[in-house]
DNA sequence: GATTAAATCTTTACATCGTCAAGATACTCC
DNA sequence: GGAGTATCTTGACGATGTAAAGATTTAATC
């Protein structure tokens, strides 16, 4: 089965040569060739088992979630308290980013342009939200979260979550701040900022053109 | 001056050309190549403006900055109530990421690597964000948002639009809530969400690892 | 105003990349 | 064991970023 022609696992060889070159040389050298190389075969070699580079970029951000889920269940399971899972969640979102930053990048900037052609990546993103809506359902069970549409709210902390790791990831983070705080603090800070406030808002003025 | 040979000021006309690719045809046919043809000149003369590609992507990227600070601006001065503006604002944020999707993706995504190698990209950023931080000292002087470090307030104003703008355009937004509600009645639930609840966290237990 | 230097643009060339086609090799199933 | 299929290699092509060398225009100096 392991011959020297046939590799025998071809497919997730390349997959896990992808997230290597990601996390030691970064995204400008993932390509095909280089992927290629480092799984031993051929430069065409990858075309039996995926039809394009979209392809195997599209495997590559489904194994990131893969890996984003599992770091998020271990978080999930660090403690009972609804409402530290959550934070511990958002921990292990942050941490995973910083400690994967290209693979999370991959994961999520867009690489991937038309996600409902591969339904593995689309899967694995439905399983971590579906973390998240637990997580969300939890602190509102236990009332120390706002009552109302789970999937809603849930969607809401997340995308506060994903903006805070995207801004530090794009370097977009005000210099006066990095130099004040540190990631944590301001994360955390971040955190307190949007999951509890005293609010101040009428409802009816929100949603406007 | 405007002879054949000498453009006169090719130097911007090969960022309109870019921005004019990225909202024609999008991101992948942003090539040096390119561009250069849209300007009518040959494949090698942008090389006397701009160091490499990252040059160029960069100086379209701050371009992109300036752009949405002006839609910024316009929303600002629409109203003049501190927390309308802010909300106005916000609108103008996602509104000009649907509007400029590959030129905000640009603008934003990462694809600028070293940003302190471009201070007029950081200079349009700064701008940017500048505007944010005042819109939020309105609102803290009129009592209608939180008191507390403008600056950490407004990244994470910014950090909570921008998530949602990111997942949007990447498609993270879970399918069933998309079918269920528009993109406009979205966005309004989140900021209303994460600008106005009835709070639940200890803050004490907020930050922690 | 002529000469020189500098800036700008073209042409040519090269390595790398994604992709395809044709062929070689190994596995599978009857 | 032979036929068919899956897998891999080799070779080729066009597109890309970039460097080097030369042509052309503008700017500076005298």
């Amino acid at each position: 089965m392991t011959t020297n022609y046939h590799h025998g696992d071809l497919k997730n060889a390349l997959i896990r040569a992808g997230i290597e070159i990601l996390s030691k040389e970064g995204m400008q050298a993932l390509s095909l060739r280089n992927v290629a190389k480092k799984a031993g075969v051929s430069h065409a070699a990858p075309y039996a088992h995926f039809a394009d580079k979209q392809a195997l970029i599209a495997a590559i951000a489904a194994e990131g979630y893969k890996k984003l889920y599992q770091q998020l269940v271990t978080a999930q399971n660090s403690t009972n308290d609804p409402l530290a899972r959550l934070l511990a969640v958002a921990h292990a979102y942050i941490q995973f980013a910083i400690d994967e930053a290209d693979h999370f990048k991959i994961t999520f900037s867009g690489v991937v342009e038309v996600e409902q052609n591969y339904p593995e990546y689309v899967e694995q993103s439905k399983q971590c939200f579906g973390l998240v809506v637990a997580v969300v359902a939890d602190c509102q069970a236990e009332g120390t979260l706002l009552q109302g549409d789970t999937q809603l709210i849930a969607v809401s902390i997340w995308a506060s979550i994903h903006g805070f790791v995207l801004l530090l990831q794009g370097n977009q983070l005000p210099s006066t701040l990095l130099e004040q705080y540190s990631i944590q603090e301001l994360f955390g800070f971040h955190l307190k900022q949007f999951l509890s406030t005293e609010s101040h808002i009428p409802s009816n003025n929100v949603i406007q053109p």
